[in-house]
DNA sequence: TACGCAAAACTAGTCAACAAGTTCGCAGGA
DNA sequence: TCCTGCGAACTTGTTGACTAGTTTTGCGTA
């Protein structure tokens, strides 16, 4: 590898270098290979282009990449650390299945989590150019329409802006890592998902309690746009009994 | 290295078996050598053993624990991934400084985690079992008196105890992870911390409220508890302001 | 004495080879 | 046909050398 020109990185189905912001309080930056392996194969866990179950073999990787083990190995390592793969020692690494129990606490985190975040969000009132940027955004779903990728998208930054607006912008990136679960269910079923409407129409209810200044419409607000995720969830195990 | 008897694992001041409870659904339990140096290395860092700031070089590391720099560099991207080191590519790695802002951040994670996790604990009620256990655990912590470190093991007990309760035990490693920040300043302020016997007041009222299925008292109990930690932290940066 | 530059002594990042363990398949016998 | 056992082909774990970058040190010069 050191004598031929290294061919950069490889031909990864998605390799776009998706930054799922570190969690961490300090910066902490992987060096880039590693980012960019991590990066490339979380995205292709959630989108479920790998499915749960596929085993993943370091050497395979390294060829892929076009890197030595060393790398993957730490990619490996951060993605057991989020959950997404299960590493059995001398044995292979697995990309993780889906767990009813996990899901669950998922969902769990996140309620809480959002409901404390917008309660307080509501207390303290919204800066006008953060007001601004949320109705904005609420345009920009309804015109996002089918493309739910970019949908998907909107939707994170639309929630990550209350943690931001009270001042805890680390908060979302706890509960974006624990949305992991429910992004890779939310791919295995996207035709029998929510409209989309329904969900706008959420959004709108929880930006409006915020800016009423109504902690407790809030509340109600993010509760009912979390039990969303419950009715998607019910029949999955029945549906797709190998991925769990 | 390879040509002397290893002399297993080396002489770290404090190298007990602590396990921390990886919070990953998944069981990817690292390898027994990357494992010790995670854990020793945490224990130092929570305990103050290892000062903020204090340089941390995988060199050194691997010479101490006797290893090669591998799993020394994956312990400490695991601990980086914790936040609790912070490493600075061709510069070096670097116990992380304590955060006013992270602090803040992981008091309102763990307080919204926490009402969420009492709020249903009320609402279900315990088990028989689990009720007494969290009535010998308050009888336990009145005894651990002086020893500090004893008590925040069963404090930590406690408190898991509810998210178990409910069956989301994998919520309380969530809050563990947020937890270690205040951890530390908690050893750096061990002398003038709220007297013991007030928390113990404080934890008997939140299981009294669960018990008396009542969840706004839960919640109301558990605010009072996390407030706590406010009044330790305000003066600290004045008077160690070398750790900020 | 004070300044500037160059070399040496660090750092983490990467790599390829080796070690130890697990699984799978096939050959041979009952 | 079925069971047993050996071996080959995997797997991850560990190692030490090498690379590229940063910081520090100390010497030579003004």
């Amino acid at each position: 590898m050191a004598s031929s020109p290294p061919p950069a990185l490889g031909p990864a189905p998605g390799t776009a270098p998706t930054s799922p912001s570190r969690p961490g309080v300090l910066g902490s930056s992987p060096p880039p290979t590693t980012r960019a392996i991590y990066a490339a194969l979380r995205r292709e866990i959630v989108t479920l282009a790998l499915m749960p179950g596929t085993k993943l073999s370091e050497n395979e990787l390294s060829l892929r990449f076009g890197t030595s083990r060393g790398p993957v190995r730490e990619a490996l390592i951060r993605l057991g650390e989020d959950g997404l793969i299960e590493v059995l020692p001398q044995r292979g690494s697995f990309v993780g299945r889906l767990s009813l129990p996990a899901i669950e606490r998922a969902r769990f985190v996140r309620e809480a989590l959002e409901i404390a975040v917008v309660r307080r969000a509501a207390e303290l009132g919204l800066s006008p150019g953060q007001g601004r940027r949320a109705e904005a955004s609420l345009d920009a779903q309804g015109e996002a329409g089918i493309d739910a990728e970019h949908f998907i998208d909107l939707d994170d930054a639309f929630h990550a802006g209350f943690a931001e607006g009270i001042g805890l912008g680390g908060v979302w990136a706890i509960i974006e890592r624990e949305k992991t679960q429910f992004d890779r269910i939310r791919f295995l079923s996207l035709p029998a998902a929510t409209p989309i409407d329904v969900l706008i129409d959420q959004h709108r209810a929880i930006l409006r309690a915020v800016l009423d200044r109504d902690p407790a419409a809030g509340e109600r607000a993010v509760r009912d746009h979390m039990a969303e995720v419950l009715k998607i969830v019910s029949d999955l195990p029945t549906r797709h009994p190998d991925l769990f």
